[in-house]
DNA sequence: CGCTTTTGACCAGCGC
DNA sequence: GCGCTGGTCAAAAGCG
């Protein structure tokens, strides 16, 4: 379990906008308005958050289907797992045909929380983080407060 | 001692 | 129906 420190991330734009259609890419150049953003990324996805959010670094594009919820970012970081206030567990890694680099998947650690997530490398451009987001928490988060060396 | 990570095997869905 | 690919399981090892 590795924590971040603000110095590995290069969190740019973080962007939280109401869940939009089925499946709707998203490009850098959209306008959003930056909703209930946090600082890091410990405050934003599940959260027992009631609404559906897609959170944007860079690129990046959301996903749902009925009684689920599905958001997927960019992120260029130096590490591959951030520190979102969650306990994870990885159960696998799989090299998959579409990337070079494998990817791994994690559940939340917590009884009776299905949430999981999936984090692999970009393809070409390595300190870029592509994690995805799968179900919601439905318990609070285990870090009450959060640690953001920024504040 | 309990929990997490690792890793290959197994399974299911999809396209041809 | 078969093969490919992605997703999950589970046993063993590692770590605090």
């Amino acid at each position: 379990m590795e924590l971040i420190n603000g110095d590995l991330l290069d969190f740019e734009d973080f962007l939280l906008l109401p869940q939009p259609e089925t499946h709707t890419e998203i490009t850098a150049s959209t306008t959003l308005s930056p909703v209930n953003a946090g600082c890091c990324p410990s405050e934003v996805p599940g959260n027992g958050a009631s609404v559906d959010y897609v959170l944007q670094t860079n690129e990046g594009y959301a996903q749902t289907m009925e009684g689920t919820s599905k958001i997927s970012f960019r992120t260029k970081s130096g590490v591959e797992v951030m520190d979102d206030g969650y306990k994870w567990r990885k159960y696998g890694k799989k090299k998959i045909k579409s990337n070079p680099n494998p990817r791994h998947y994690y559940r939340c650690s917590s009884q009776g929380c299905n949430v999981k997530k999936k984090v692999e490398r970009e393809r070409e451009d390595v300190q870029f983080v592509i994690t995805t987001y799968e179900g919601k928490h439905n318990h609070e988060s285990p870090a009450t407060l959060p640690i953001c060396p920024r504040h």
